[in-house]
DNA sequence: AAGTGTGAACTTTTTCACAGCT
DNA sequence: AGCTGTGAAAAAGTTCACACTT
């Protein structure tokens, strides 16, 4: 049980534990090993239960640990026990439909304001989420708290950024396919992209024939 | 230069350096030093350089790297100087935005066919694309070679990997909130979700204050 | 008897530092 | 003179193996 800094990998794996334990508990199953678990998870049961040491002693010895109880630690640890407000980036296709999308939401993440620099743009409403000028954005985050940004423009990624660090933003995940970076250690970019994802398996194939 | 199994992270890296040089080349830069290469992409200039030094010699000493060829090699190197032919699994609102969407074609990869199990969405078009019912995926897979898979249905993500793993394909992208695994080797399979990725931040959050 | 939690051993990855090419 | 490419050193991450608890 540390509280020191996790490392990347342990983080994104214990993302991953969560996610199975929830699937799980839809499935009703109540307890598991760290080897069964482990298995679904595609780790080594040794790795999975150094990665739930750093969140504290969740199994019994001699037993295993509660599906339950164990996806309430996990998800307490990684601050989705609380609601997050979001603002978006860019009104693209993307961008519209994740404002269009309940899932987001269900999992206790909200939008609150949506940023376009397009005129014809601003002023609509999406789902109940005002889009503002993204030159207008003090005025929002004056208003309201902002936790996290998702940016989408393909068009100027790096200006929705800039406004958004100005505004003290300290969480972004970049969907664009422009991988954005910052030397601040206080602030976390998480990029993604389908073609970059896609591009891991195109090497895979490639490289497996 | 190794032909050897490339770590996952530099793999990682690899793709990111190709997005970062595309949009350099976007902005008409034209040669680079390792080091303001790897401040753009956030990494230490002799990872960047090591990471290289898996595909090849693509530097010129006391000079530094063109952009243009440098990018020509990591995507000739990712498989991306080829086109890749997907199937979607699952007629979800995410499954119909990529369908639609143009940017993914863009970069050579082509939706073949999708695959839904509610009969009413059976025999629909979408973009060009038709849907079709999951098992009669064999007559799809006989008539056309697929490389790769994108699954988006929350419902019965499993039923989905099933199909596509017993027709052989052995790239999957997983874009539901449930992650999936294989034992097998031969098999990739890219696990992401819009949930998953804001987890990472919401973590970051809840430790930063 | 069974399975967790964790130091210690091992493996992999990252960074350093410099020889060598342009 | 400057910057790459890479062995060697350092750091980090993973796996083993077993003491310990139920």
């Amino acid at each position: 049980m540390k509280i020191k800094n996790l490392p990347e990998n342990t983080l994104h794996r214990l993302v991953i534990y969560l996610n199975v334990l929830e699937s799980m508990e839809r499935k009703k199953i109540e307890s598991i090993s760290s080897e069964d678990l482990a298995r679904r998870c595609g780790v080594n049961p040794a790795q999975l239960r150094k990665d739930l040491s750093y969140v504290g002693n969740l199994g019994t010895k001699g037993v295993g640990y509660s599906v339950k109880s164990l996806k309430f630690s996990l998800k307490k640890f990684l601050g989705r026990t609380e609601e997050w407000n979001l603002v978006l980036g860019g009104l693209s296709p993307l961008g519209e439909f994740l404002l269009n999308n309940r899932d987001i939401q269900k999992e206790g993440f909200y939008f609150m304001a949506a940023f376009d620099t397009r005129e014809e743009n601003i002023g609509k409403v999406i789902n109940g989420v005002s889009i503002y000028n993204l030159d207008q954005i003090s005025y929002v985050t004056k208003a309201i708290r902002v936790d996290m940004a998702i940016i989408t423009s393909e068009d100027k990624p790096e200006e929705y950024l800039e406004a958004f660090l100005s505004q003290k933003i300290k969480a972004i995940l970049n969907l664009t396919s422009t991988p954005l970076f910052t030397e601040d250690q206080d602030i976390k970019i998480e990029n993604f992209s389908f073609p970059m994802a896609l591009t891991k398996l195109s090497f895979f194939l490639k490289n497996s024939r």
